[in-house]
DNA sequence: ACCTGGCACTCGAACATGGCGAGTGCCAAT
DNA sequence: ATTGGCACTCGCCATGTTCGAGTGCCAGGT
C-alpha cells in the first residue's frame, strides 16, 4: 500500500498540475508545498507512484502528470467536495429565482453551471417518468378529432392529436376529461397505466373505441417523452482545453451534439448520487480526455433528472463537484416551489 | 471600372483561395485557370485589384487573399447560386419527411444544414407573430385559478397560469372559451388584440375583471413568445476554421451562445430574401471573420422564420447559398403539409 | 496602349545547430 | 529511510541558413 506521504505527494502533484497545466517536477513540488522532505525523496516517491500507474511523464526528463488512475485515487481518497462561498450561493439563488418557466429554469441553470465551473454544462429536462400529473386536458377540435394536453408538476406541457374511430360528443369529452383527471391528477406517470386500465369499460359501447384510442395516445406520450431532452451551454469554455486544439476539441464538440450520447453519459450515473467519470472511464471515445461530473436533482426527495459538466481530466475536482452539487440543490428547491 | 478580365481574375482568386485556404499567387492562377494571359499580366491586374481594396496580401511577397469587399463583389456580381444535385435533393426530402413534430422538424433541419454545408447551422423556430391560432383552451384548476393554453398552426403550444381577481364558475369558463375560440381561431396572432378588445363588455360585471385578466395574459403570451427560440448545430465544423484556432473560434462559440445576438443576426435579413453578410458587415464583432447566409422560410407564401449558416468568410458561397435555399424550401413544404 | 519575359529582391517556411535549464536516476553517505 | 551530489537526458528557444514562391519594375514586342 502507498504510504501516507506518497499520497500526499500525489495530491500535491494533482493540485499543482491543475493549477499550472504544466508537468510538475520534484523541486517545484517541495518548494510550493512544505512536505518536510527533500526533492530527492520526492523523486523516489514519484518513481513508485509512476510504477503503480498513478502518474506519468509526457517525455523523458520532464515533470510528471497524473494519469486517469491518479485522478481517480485523488477524487476517491484525497479530495473532498469544496463548498461554495456564501456570496456564490447567494448569486446562484438570485439568478435562479428570476426564472419564469421551466425552459427558463433549465436555461438559467445551464448558464450558471457553465459560468461557475468554467466548463461545458449539461442539464437534463426533468423526466416525466418520475413526475406527477398536474392536469390532463381533452379538447374537441372536430367531431372525430381530439387534442390531448398533458401538464406535469414540473411545468412541462405535451400535446397530441387523436383521431377517433367514431364521432365523440362534447358531453362525452367532458365526461372522459373529468374521469381521467380524477384518476391521475397528482399521481406519478409510472402509475398512470394501471390507474386508467379499466376506464373504457365504464363507457357506452359506441364510445369505447375512442376512449381506448385516447388512453393509448396518453400512454404513448408518457413513453415517448421518457426520451429526454437536454440543454447544453458554455461550449466556449472548450477553448481553454489545451494548446493542441483541433484534435482535442473536435471529438468533444461532436459528442456534445449527439444528445443520445450525453443522455447515456448522464444516465450512467447511479440515481441521485454524484458521479465522476474520468477520462477513459467514459464509454464514448471522443470524451476520453475529459471528465464528467454529474448528479441527480429533483423537486422532492427523489431525483427527476441529472445535470453536470464536462471538462478536461485536468480539472479542479473539489470545486467542480461543489458547484455541481450546489446548483443541483437550488434547482431542486426552485422546482419544488413552482 | 474594372475590366472583364480583372473580374475574372478576382473570381479565380476567390475560387482558388476557398479551395486551398492558401494565399494564391499569379503563377498558380494562370496554371489552374486558362485565363489566356501570362502571370505578369495577372500581376498587374492584381495590383489594381489590391489598390481598389478587393484583395490583400497577408504579408509582403506572399500570394493574395480576398478581402471582405472582394467577397462582396464576388457574391453580388460573379457568383450564382449553385443548385443542389438531385440525389442531394432527394436526401433532403427523405430526411425531413421522417419528422414527427415541430421540434423534430427543426432538429432535423439544423442537422441537415450543418451536414450539407459543413458549417454551423441556425434554425429559428416558426415565429408566432405571423402564425395563426389553432385553438385556445381555458381550464379551471381551482375556483380562482385558470390555465390558458394556446396552440398554433405550426404545432407550438404555450401555457400560462392565470390568477383571477374573483372566483370564476365552470359555465363562465366554458362561455369565455367558446367566445374566444370563435373569434380568434384561424386568425393571425398580430390580429388577435383588436379581435378580443371588446370581449369583457359582453360579460356580467362580476366576471369582467377575470375576463380582462385572461385576455391580458393571452396578449402577454403573444408578445413574450415573439421573443423567438432557435436551435443551432454543427459547431464541430468550427474546427475546420483555420489553424490559428483558439483566437478565431472562441468569440464565435461565445456569440453562438447568445441567442439574442443570433436572433438579431437572422432578423437583419430582409424578409424572405436570401441575405449574405460578410465579415465586418456583421454587427457583432465576434463574428467579424465569419459570414452569415440566411433566408426566410415559411409554410405558405410568407416567411414565418429564418434559417441560415455561419461559416468562415472563406466559404463556398454558391454552394452554401444553394443548400440554404433548398433546405428552406423543403422545410416550408413540410410545415405547409402538417 | 497593352501584354510579356526577364530579373533582382523580399520574406516566410522549413530545417539545422547549439546553449540553457529543468528534471531525472543512481549512488554513496548519514 | 532519507539526503546531497552528480552525470545525463531532452525539450525549448534563439539564432542562422537555405529554399522557393511571389512580387514589382522595366524594357521590348505587338
Amino acid at each position: 500500500m502507498l504510504s501516507e506521504r506518497r499520497l500526499e505527494v500525489l495530491r500535491a502533484i494533482v493540485q499543482d498540475y491543475v493549477g499550472t497545466e504544466e508537468p510538475v517536477g520534484s523541486k517545484a513540488l517541495t518548494e510550493r508545498h512544505n512536505l518536510g522532505v527533500s526533492p530527492a525523496t520526492v523523486r523516489n516517491d514519484m518513481a513508485v507512484l509512476e510504477e503503480e500507474g498513478f502518474i506519468a511523464q509526457p517525455h523523458t526528463s520532464a515533470g510528471r502528470i497524473p494519469t486517469d488512475k491518479g485522478y481517480r485515487l485523488f477524487v476517491d481518497k484525497l479530495a473532498g467536495v469544496k463548498p461554495l462561498s456564501s456570496p456564490e450561493r447567494r448569486a446562484i439563488q438570485n439568478f435562479l429565482d428570476g426564472a419564469v418557466d421551466l425552459d427558463d429554469v433549465v436555461g438559467r441553470t445551464v448558464r450558471l453551471l457553465a459560468q461557475l465551473t468554467r466548463q461545458v454544462a449539461i442539464v437534463q429536462y426533468p423526466s416525466l417518468t418520475r413526475s406527477t400529473v398536474r392536469h390532463v386536458e381533452l379538447l374537441s377540435l372536430a367531431p372525430a378529432r381530439l387534442m390531448l394536453v398533458l401538464i406535469t408538476d414540473t411545468g412541462r406541457v405535451e400535446q397530441r392529436m387523436v383521431d377517433c374511430p367514431a364521432p365523440f360528443g362534447e358531453t362525452s369529452v367532458a365526461d372522459l376529461r373529468a374521469r381521467l383527471n380524477s384518476r391521475v391528477v397528482g399521481r406519478r406517470f409510472a402509475d398512470v397505466p394501471k390507474l386508467v386500465q379499466d376506464l373504457p369499460e365504464s363507457f357506452e359501447t359506441e364510445d369505447r373505441g375512442t376512449v381506448s384510442t385516447v388512453l393509448a395516445t396518453l400512454l404513448e406520450t408518457l413513453v415517448e417523452e421518457t426520451e429526454e431532452r437536454l440543454m447544453i451551454g458554455g461550449t466556449a469554455n472548450l477553448t481553454r482545453f489545451g494548446h493542441d486544439f483541433p484534435l482535442t476539441i473536435r471529438p468533444v464538440l461532436e459528442a456534445l451534439e449527439e444528445q443520445v450520447v450525453l443522455l447515456k453519459l448522464l444516465g450512467e450515473a447511479k440515481d441521485s448520487a454524484m458521479t465522476v467519470r474520468i477520462g477513459h472511464e467514459n464509454a464514448h471515445e471522443g470524451l476520453n480526455s475529459t471528465s464528467v461530473v454529474a448528479v441527480g436533482y429533483g423537486s422532492g426527495d427523489e431525483a427527476v433528472a441529472k445535470l453536470g459538466v464536462v471538462g478536461p481530466t485536468r480539472m479542479d475536482y473539489p470545486g467542480t463537484m461543489g458547484a455541481v452539487r450546489a446548483v443541483a440543490r437550488y434547482v431542486g428547491q426552485i422546482l419544488a416551489e413552482s
